[in-house]
DNA sequence: CCAATTTCGTGAGACGACTCAAACCGGGCA
DNA sequence: TGCCCGGTTTGAGTCGTCTCACGAAATTGG
């Protein structure tokens, strides 16, 4: 591919003025101008954003790193990522650490070996450590923290309100008139689900109603688990719970597979309310009602504060800590005891 | 953050045995190596690949292009690609084209300026335009053609064979006794979507059962439009078909949603079979029969065919036009009449 | 019409890593 | 002892682009 040397020589000027022109940093009379844009066409000239990058040590490049990819819930954080990244002309690289703390840590360094300018993450989470190594490095990119907020670190972050957003599903199903309400949440390891339990304790509490441990089921992101755990709480004999509350998609998704499985209907049996959306759009017959958090928000909003970090050139500013509402949509799967709406 | 001049004044060597060290190609005396390495621990040096590549120009880094990374069907195929592209280290970036060509181009002029060496693109399809024009480019690195094969070009390509796939679902159809199959596809545009039309035509004559025009209703990837159209099909005065077809995910959901919003229930009162999964795995009660692509392997073969014309370079042999068969998988919603499977 | 000022193109020298040819060094052999 | 040889290390040059200081040309004003 054409060098700006060859654009150089074929438009009979200096390396340095066609660099001016590609570049536009410096003003090119016109007559010069003209005349390295017709070699720029002619050549079909593509700057060399590598060599560039070399020379100014900027990339213009951010780097994000999910758990999984082929999560719903991700792509959709990633969408608002890349959008706001190209409104600020940068670029986005997305890389799948598949859960995986040691590999995550490698996709870490390659993105800082590649130079990327920030790095957007979403911890592999589990251990401690998964949410720790990256940030202690303390030198290269910024970093800011996605939907897993690290514990110990002063970083910028971006997550939802968990404990709020727990306790808006199960009010609504305590003002549907349910008192016998499980929950089902995912690993406890993670901080969001620890708080989306203490959503769960605290609604109850507001609203005069006791919480029954036998009512709290702790969950995994194992699908097979979180079946078992439902099926076992579903078939109790103590007799089943009047409404249950999944703490995420993956785990709702299971739930609700249980309870069909189980031979209940959700809401004649068994009012039913998640966190996120089950599938791309609303689709289930009956519709499920759910806590949905603000996925492309989180991109979008991430991407800004990652950005004002870089260009602001503040790096020890105190961090930005944003936390953002989730909505309730409300759908048929937590009316009380109506009859199934399918015809 | 460090340099290799760094490294060579910390370890006292020169620069050129500190290249000689990080990079392997260059055998290096023990006592030398040893004092590299512990420069390389103490200033947590991290190799430049920006001036690596630009010195090299190599990248090991392949892009990829997909039209809507929040359909469940391209995350699948990253997955694969990325993956194969890891057993042969190499780096995949992923790219959103948002199902727009003028975004597409960018996007693969993106790529070549990051001096990627390979393009899985999956074409954002609709105008011939779209497919033909990147690769007409001529030069710039080699594209394989993902799911979506381009008319005109040779190229490398990997996809599925649509004909055979859609044959399969209708016979599969037609074994159960249906005669008033009816298809609903997506845009006709798509070489995609025609072959597998010509697939349901192809099934239907081999069974003997006249093709008719008004059990085939071709669609497009609006939901809006999918919905009215199974909604005049299914409602029209000649009586409902028996069974229905649908050629893609994206339109199999509306279809299927189309199917619940007329008061139908499925195999009950239609069969219903679609190409893709509707969601992330089996969920669906009655579970749906579909035709599955084979997601993970087109995403990993693309790779290995890209990554041979790479490393062989043999950039002028006959192209690769892998074509991978579809699998199906039979679930309750085509069984014959049978009653609904929930209880 | 010339001096003072502005405008703009030039060319050399980075950026960080790699890659040669050349220099070096210690043994082995005559 | 001197020479040669293979194995190592060195140092200079390079990749493509940007960015200066510099000087030449053009413009302005008196």
């Amino acid at each position: 591919m054409a060098t700006q040397k060859e654009l150089a020589k074929l438009a009979g000027v200096s390396a340095g003025t066609v660099s001016n022109v590609i570049s536009g940093s410096v003003r090119v009379s016109k007559g010069y101008r003209e005349k390295v844009l017709s070699a720029v066409r002619a050549l079909n000239y593509q700057p060399n954003l590598i060599a560039r990058s070399l020379k100014t040590n900027r990339t213009r490049t951010l780097g994000m790193v999910v758990p999984d990819i082929t999560i719903p819930f991700f792509p959709k954080i990633v969408r608002g990522a890349e959008s706001a990244a190209r409104e600020r002309g940068y670029f986005l690289i997305v890389l799948d650490s598949e859960h995986n703390h040691a590999r995550e840590v490698d996709m870490m360094n390659l993105l800082r070996s590649q130079r990327v300018e920030g790095i957007l993450l979403v911890a592999a989470g589990g251990s401690k450590e998964a949410l720790e190594t990256p940030g202690s490095v303390g030198y290269g990119p910024p970093i800011v923290y996605l939907d897993r907020v690290p514990r110990g670190i002063e970083a910028d972050s971006v997550s939802v309100d968990d404990r709020k957003a727990a306790e808006m599903g199960v009010s609504h199903l305590l003002a549907r008139g349910h008192t016998e309400i499980a929950i089902i949440t995912g690993p406890l390891t993670l901080k969001n689900e620890q708080e989306r339990l203490r959503g769960y304790r605290q609604a109850l509490q507001r609203g005069g109603v006791p919480v029954r441990d036998s009512l709290i089921w702790p969950g995994s992101f194992n699908r097979d688990d979180v079946v078992r755990i439902c099926h076992r709480g579903l078939l109790r004999p103590a007799g089943r719970p009047s409404a249950l509350f999944a703490t995420n998609g993956v785990t709702g998704l299971e739930a609700l597979r249980s309870i069909y499985a189980a031979g209940l209907e959700t809401p004649r049996d068994i009012a039913f309310v998640t966190f996120d959306e089950l599938t791309t759009d609303d689709f289930f017959q009956p519709g499920i009602t759910s806590v949905l958090q603000p996925t492309f928000d989180i991109g979008h909003r991430a991407v800004e504060v990652l950005l004002n970090r870089i260009e602001k050139g503040r790096p020890n500013r105190t961090p930005d800590k944003i936390r953002l509402p989730a909505t309730l949509v409300v759908r048929e799967s937590s009316d009380l005891r109506s009859p199934k709406t399918r015809p």
